[in-house]
DNA sequence: CACCTTTATTGATCAAGGTCAACGAATTAC
DNA sequence: GTAATTCGTTGACCTTGATCAATAAAGGTG
């Protein structure tokens, strides 16, 4: 747990006690490749951090899937918009390796939040990034073509594209697989 | 000033005395149709609260403005995303009618949250209304075609439609003034 | 290694929405 | 009241990316 919670601390400027305090209210999980960590249509309540291993997070748009994010070491994992609205989710987040998470709570961390202030200031900044990542994704949805699309998140997210087969980098830009393997033959090899 | 007050304080849940701590480092500033509020490339360095009156902040796309919001009476409104990250804007804020708003600079805001612990959970909700804004858009526009998203929009903001000419709303939409007309044509009327 | 499943490529065709141009209605300006 | 903009509608055509189908390549599994 020494590297998730080295990250934390440097990613929301924690003390390491801070760090420890937080990260002592969850729980280490195991899941095997394939394996569902939420269910679509439940109110999220609960929040992963992921140590190892790959997670997507995913609409059903009539059968088949568009993916709203990818999730790997280091990230953490839920639908958070589940979580503040407390409404069922559209999404399901789903293993695509093996993975080792840890997971807090909804009551947990309302628990840790009264006893210690700089939880409310952890899920201010976590709101903020969270705002930013929603505006660049917006701004790129409408400024974009599924062309720059691609060539940006190669671009800017090589550690996914390695890692990622091709048909789920194209579900998470919203066009098909046919369509980003002829944007690779003409702009790309 | 009293209706403006009024919203802030129900919004962010603040008493009174709060309210007219936070409005009390606002400037009335009186802009007429057309003028801009901020432009574009410039870091955005203040919020407006417009007591009455209408704004658009866009996108330019060679050429071509894309509208990324509107923002008429109650509403804030200003690029908060340069605010946060002090980046040059990548938009402008221009009134699409004569518009009456009070404007904090970022030096009054964050000396007023020197003082005032209750501002920093004001920023806190702000980034959680916007983190949730944002979302919506951006499911929307993943999982929603032009027809589906005018339809919606239509039903859950009359207040804009009514207000603002068609060309406009097309250009929030992200589709063409023409493609509004046929659609209109097709499923209203 | 041979088989089976999953993923990627390619071609042919299709659909949604964009572009361009003309026209008409509505506003605004003089 | 007439001219001049601005805005909305309509038609013809075009572009982007989707769909469908076939095939090839890659990865797993017995």
């Amino acid at each position: 747990m020494d590297k998730v919670r080295e990250h934390i601390a440097s990613l929301f400027k924690l003390s390491e006690g801070q760090a420890s305090i937080f990260l002592s209210e969850f729980t280490r999980k195991e899941f095997k490749k394939n394996d569902i960590f939420m269910e679509s249509g439940k109110i999220c309540n609960k929040i992963g951090l992921i140590e190892r291993g790959l997670m997507k997070c995913v609409f059903n748009k009539n059968g088949d899937e568009i993916i709203f994010e990818f999730a790997f070491e280091n990230n953490f994992i839920s639908d958070y918009y589940s979580f503040l609205t407390n409404t069922p989710s559209a999404k399901e987040i789903r293993c695509i390796e093996d993975t080792t998470v840890y997971v807090i709570t909804r009551e947990s961390l309302e628990r840790l939040g009264r006893d210690h202030p700089f939880i409310e200031s952890m899920s201010g900044q976590m709101n903020q990034m969270l705002f930013l990542k929603m505006h660049d994704r917006l701004k790129s949805s409408l400024l974009d073509s599924a062309v720059e699309r691609y060539i940006k998140l190669i671009s800017e997210r090589s550690d996914l594209v390695q890692r990622i087969p091709q048909y789920l980098i194209a579900s998470y830009l919203n066009i098909k697989p046919e369509t980003v393997s002829r944007i690779r033959k003409k702009y790309i090899i």
